[in-house]
Order: C-alpha cells, then structure tokens, then sequence
DNA sequence: TGACAATGCTCAGCAAGCTTAGCAATTGGA
DNA sequence: TCCAATTGCTAAGCTTGCTGAGCATTGTCA
C-alpha cells in the first residue's frame, strides 16, 4: 500500500498546488523581473495609485511584506512611490508606464500558466469560500481611505 | 466599481487561499512547535523511515528545503537522522516516539483548521489535477529506493 | 582497476510569508 | 492646547520556498 497523495488532507493539496503554480509563473516571469507577488501589486494599481496598507489589505499579507514587495518592484522600475500630500506617512504606490506595458503584456500568458481543470467553476467558488471564511472581507473600507477593519489584525 | 476578489484569476485565489490556511495552521501548531511543512514530514514518515531526497520528491520540494525541514523537527525533537548503512549518503528520517505521540495529537484538529466548502470533492479533484498536471507524478518510485524519475528536476 | 557520471546531501544566498518592536504623523479628547 | 491613542510604515529576525555550487559516495564502463 505505497502512500499516495490521493490520501492527504485538502489542505495539504492545497498548499501543494499552490506552490506549484507559483513555480510555473515563476518560470515565465523571471525573465522580466517579476515575482508572482509583485504581478498581484500590478494587477492591483492597475487604476488608481493606492497607499502601502491598502495594498496590504488586498492581497492579504502584512504591511511589512507588501513594502519589501514594493520596494522590489520599485527598483526594477515599475512602480513609483509618491508621498500622500494629505497624510504624511502614507506613500501611495503607483504604476510607471514600463510597469503597465509589461503587465498588459502578461495577460495573453495567464492561460497558458495556469492547467486546465474539468470544473474550474466549481473550484473558483470553493477558493473564494474558503477565502472569504479564513481571511475575512477586508475591502470594505474602499480605496480612498482606510478607516474600517483591519485586514487580519483580530489575531494579533 | 470597486476591485473586489471575485475578478482574480484562479491562479492567484489559489495562493492566497493557500496561504490564509496554511496561517491557520500555526495558529494551532506554534505552542507545539510544530510546522505545516514539519506536519507533512511526520505524515510521511508514519510508517517506515524514508531517506530525505524520498520526503522531498513525496511533498514536492527540492532537498535542499527539506534538509532544512527536517533539521528544524529534529532540533524539537520530532524526529531522528539514521544513517543508511547500504548506502552512506543516505540519511534516513524517522519519526521518534515524541513525534508520533504528537502526530496522532493533530489529527482531531484537522477538521476545525480547514473550513467548511461546499462541494469538497470536487475541490480536491481539482486539486489533484492541478497537482499531477504542473509537478508530474514523483511517486513512482516506491518508498524502498529513489531509482526513477526526479521530482520535478524536468526544468533544471 | 581506475576514471567519469550519477546520486544524496549540504552550504550560501535570494524572495516572500510571518512576528515583534519601533518611529513619525495624525486624530481625538480633556 | 497638549497628551495619548491610533494609524502608516520600517527594521530585524524567523521559516520555508527557490537556485547554483560543491563534496562524498556509489555505480558504470572501458
């Protein structure tokens, strides 16, 4: 009875697929300098500049991250800090236009990263359930400021 | 129209719910000083000893991060290195009598740590296609010997 | 047997999660 | 007005992913 990996807990497959699908957008996207984590920032200034802790709240990891993910965009020029004049220690994050033109030129690979699944559907669903059960709903305060629940503070 | 979740690609709500799980778990596993990766390596040593490149094809990771993954379980005391005496490059892990004990411990948690979703079974489906599909099939081998197919050395 | 390739593991270094601790600016109440 | 709490960000340090490079052992073949 040789252990398969049909056996393990859902949440083990999960951390497992997850890292693999990392590693298959890593292979595409180091040749431009980007890292999964900084295509989310991208993907998330794609409108508006938005302040450090915003971001954070969005994708869902800690202010500390989201800086040093940042400060990693920053340096391989695509994105620019800008000092918020109506609050001092905010600094807004925003996309240069290298920035814009690489990610718009990353949409026609999403497809090609990310394997076919017989019910995709199904499986979006389930990842925003569990999403919305573990981490909260933290866009609700709204781009413009920053003034409801934390994102996945209650913990600390 | 304010950039909520539901718009990402499967892809990127795949890592963030991995992510918010895997968090979930240490949580429950810090006050034993237990890690999800760690959790991992105690499942797959249940049984018999496995040398460490075996762990590493089994979860998908490259043997330099198990290396470090066991090293930090035997420094707790969860599990032991033996050596290989028909062959002295191998360190075989094995699960010591502490490590078992809080193994078997886990077990009545899982439930609590991974939320409820809806139709579970296919998520896990899904899963395991995305699993096979991007990182191949490292099991083949079996747990006695590691003479076939390198876990995911396809791309070095 | 002796040289070369393959295998198993380790070391060093980077990215991106996390935590705790801390500084600066803003806000709010006495 | 002024002090204290809150908020936004940074610093330092840990784990776990990764890569590339290197050492020891084993296997293979001339």
């Amino acid at each position: 009875m040789r252990d398969t990996i049909d056996d393990w807990p859902t949440g083990r497959l999960l951390s497992v697929a997850a890292r693999l699908v990392e590693q298959r957008w890593r292979e595409s996207l180091e040749r431009i300098g980007l890292s999964h984590a900084g295509l989310i920032v991208l993907h998330l200034v794609e409108r508006d500049p938005l302040p450090l802790g915003e971001l954070a709240r969005r994708a869902r990891v800690t202010a500390q991250t989201m800086g040093r993910t940042v400060e990693h965009l920053e340096r391989s020029g695509y994105v620019r800090l800008v000092a918020d004049p109506s609050d001092r220690r905010r600094k807004l994050v925003e996309r240069t236009e290298e920035g814009g033109r690489v990610f718009d030129g990353i949409g026609a690979i999403e497809a090609t990263v990310f394997p076919t699944v017989e019910q995709a559907a199904v499986l979006r669903m389930s990842l925003l359930q569990i999403i919305r059960h573990v981490g909260g709903d933290p866009e609700a305060p709204g781009p413009d400021g920053a003034d409801d629940g934390p994102a996945r503070a209650e913990r600390g």
